[in-house]
RNA sequence: GGCCCGGUGGUCAAGUGGUUAAGACACGGCCCUUUCAAGGCUGCGACACGGGUUCGACUCCCGUCCGGGUCACCA
């Protein structure tokens, strides 16, 4: 039986794309349902573009998803290394090995040349494909152009009248003509390997079963294809998953807002949340149930059910996923979530106190029930700070105009001052104590005392409002209101 | 432009020749509730188009249209 590895393969040119993370989690999931291996490479040959910085973001964004992986830069493994930049010496005699038997030559074209080849092409309404004018340099004309200083590339020479097939394992088979693909770099004039090349030595001599990626290398796998053969490598299986689209049905970009997975976590989405969202675009459970914990989408996890159509991004649906998830975890976490943003924003100071703490939590679960993620709740948390209430609108400031209201909020005040505990229970019974003493409607009641807390019509229960506030706080307001209301 | 992949409600997405064409998000309504949210119930809404094949096509074939990808000394 062979072994099963599965690799993911990012460029560190940035930050993890959200996409690049789908394409990492379905590798994991499938590595992981089928009981095999999964490798993380960096393919770091774009010296212009790679940094280590874009790398220890990749490897943070995948550990903050639950990705794991079992061979890496970080945690080595016996195929390493896994950067391809320290590979380069393995990829050179593979190289010689095509130079001499003649599947592959040096090209001296400059890129000037190149690109009115394309031009041309173009013009005539061909593919814009190498054209082959160095495939049969003589001693002389190399000469020529080594005297002319010219630093040559090596192209793979693509043979003619080569049918080849794909089998995919999500799109079916797939077949290429050879005639349709020029002959490309593999390696360039600074003597590092191009993105075609590297890959198929590496996922070879990585022992890789399968390789999962994004449509947009469904074109170039004729030429790895191609390269396997002519190296004597053995073709792994593949499988392309669809793209993921932004709104306007264009490969995800940055105006299409947060782009990269950090960007999310800044946002205060939970990693689960994220990982559940990401599985449900292109894959779908059996059952009906959505809302999956990465063990259970790994249980159901299948190439069968991974859809071929690219899928739009919608936040709404990552929006109401997480807004499950924050429901579902614990006030101790969404208080160690919470209290970066808070202290951020100024509600907390930077070394939160016990008491900070505990009204963090008061927070967070007065407002679990209705977030998104866990930054709004800078947002909602506004009206219940600071000594000045701002009312939404003048239909909130008119609640205060009822008849009734000087009396309930002096009732409220003068009850609230004596209670000596301010719990929800307390406050709860309280509340309920001035409905009946006064004989009001909860409306008459709740609304106006609402209101002249929080200027808000709408909120958490009333209860949990108070306990935020804090007794003093709560009757310096309500003596605001009163004020306003009396005169 | 050549080649490749795709096209089920606004979005995600089941479906693999015979179904009242699931489900989820969003949206509307109702219930619950002192408000909002959450939750429960319910409603609106789809097989891109045209030809075949077949007793019968969302499903198979061909064409058209639309969308995307690729054709780099980027990956």
């Amino acid at each position: 039986m062979e072994e099963i590895r599965l690799r993911f393969a990012p460029s560190p040119t940035g930050p993890l794309h959200i996409g690049g993370a789908r394409s990492a989690l379905f590798n994991f999931l499938l590595a992981r349902k089928l009981g095999g291996k999964l490798i993380l490479r960096i393919e770091d040959t774009d010296l212009e573009r790679s940094s280590r910085e874009s790398e220890n973001n990749i490897l943070d964004s995948l550990q903050w998803l639950g990705i794991n992986w079992d061979e890496g830069p970080d945690v080595g493994g016996a195929y390493g290394p896994y950067r391809q930049m320290e590979r380069l010496d393995l990829y050179r005699q593979y190289t010689q090995q095509l130079l001499d038997k003649g599947m592959a030559y040096y090209c001296y074209c400059t890129e000037e040349e190149l690109e009115q080849q394309r031009q041309e092409a173009l013009a005539q309404g061909g593919n814009p494909m190498y054209n082959g004018k160095c495939r049969d340099l003589t001693p002389e004309e190399k000469q020529k152009c080594e005297a002319e200083g010219r630093k040559p590339v090596v192209r793979f020479r693509v043979p003619e009248n080569k049918e080849i097939v794909i089998n995919d394992l999500v799109r079916g088979q797939v077949v290429f003509k050879s005639e349709e693909i020029g002959d490309f770099v593999i390696v360039k004039s600074d003597g590092i390997p191009t993105y075609n090349y590297a890959v198929v030595i590496d996922d070879t001599l990585m022992k890789i079963s399968h390789v999962v990626r994004a449509e947009e290398h469904l074109s170039n796998t004729p030429r790895q294809i191609l390269l396997y053969e002519a190296l004597g490598f053995k073709v792994p299986q593949f499988a392309h998953i669809s793209l993921i689209l932004g709104k306007d049905r264009s490969k995800m970009s940055k105006r299409h807002g947060a782009t990269s997975v950090v960007q999310y976590k800044e946002e205060g989405y939970l990693p689960e949340a994220v990982v559940n969202f990401l599985a449900l675009l292109g894959w779908s459970p059996e059952g009906e149930k959505e809302i999956l914990s990465l063990e259970e989408i790994i249980q159901q996890f299948s190439l069968d059910r991974v859809a071929k159509n690219p899928a739009v991004f919608d936040l709404e649906k990552l929006l109401w996923i997480n807004g499950m998830y924050i429901r579902e975890s614990s006030v101790e976490r969404l208080v160690e979530l919470a209290v970066p943003y808070l202290i951020k924003e100024g509600y907390l100071s930077e070394n939160p106190s016990p008491e900070e703490r505990e009204w963090a939590k008061l927070v967070m679960s007065a407002f679990q029930e209705r977030l998104s993620k866990i930054k709004d709740v800078t947002e909602q948390i506004k009206t219940l700070v600071g000594e000045e209430v701002h009312f939404e609108n003048e239909e909130a400031a008119a609640v205060l105009e009822q008849e009734t209201c000087p009396l309930v909020l002096r009732t409220f005040k003068d009850k609230l001052a004596a209670l000596d505990e301010v719990t929800p229970e307390t406050v709860k019974t309280m509340l309920k104590s001035i409905m009946k003493e006064l004989k009001l409607k909860g409306q008459f009641v709740y609304m106006p005392i609402r209101v002249a807390l929080s200027g808000q019509q709408h909120g958490p229960d009333l209860f949990l409002i108070i306990g935020i506030l804090g007794k003093d706080l709560a009757l310096r307001r309500i003596e605001r209101a009163l004020k306003k209301v009396s005169c």
